[in-house]
DNA sequence: CCGCGAATATCCCATTATGGGATATCCCGT
DNA sequence: ACGGGATATCCCATAATGGGATATTCGCGG
């Protein structure tokens, strides 16, 4: 299943995720130091270069202030 | 943050994870087939050998009808 | 236009995770 | 204790990941 990354419902997600983050007013950087982690993670969980697992996107959604199904591309 | 998977929060996730199946009232395999994977994925999923994504939660959360935020343990 | 600093993306690659068919175990009713 | 369904483990070639360092892009003031 992991091949789904390159799916079009990833690109979704991962286009929902930086938009919420904008919305939020944070830069990647401050979601990292936020998070303590580098921010090389979030630009790489907002690209599609790592896959973002269910408790680390409840974090973001924490974060932004969101509910975790915001961030999932309905359908397919 | 991989490290992640063998914390207690994820722990509690997996124990969501099934008891949500069994509540659904489907075996490892059932849901194997309707999600087109192998049973071993599956398992996988609800003893932490594997991490669950975010659209895969979604899938699952899908196929025993719970909220998406029914399966993250809350704090810590 | 140019220059800067902030913001974001890429590199690199040793380390660690994952897939999934096959097989072993567990669990339980009878 | 047996039968068989349900779940867990094996194995290991292949693919994903982490994260500091570095490159690139983006705005914007002058």
């Amino acid at each position: 299943m992991s091949g789904t990354l390159h799916s079009e419902a990833y690109a979704e997600f991962q286009r929902r995720l930086r938009e919420a983050r904008e919305a939020a007013g944070l830069t990647q950087t401050e979601v990292a130091e936020a998070l303590g982690l580098p921010q090389s993670f979030v630009s790489k969980s907002e690209t599609g270069e790592r896959r973002v697992d269910a408790l680390e996107l409840a974090r973001f959604a924490g974060l932004y202030e969101r509910r975790l199904d915001w961030f999932i591309p309905k359908l397919d």
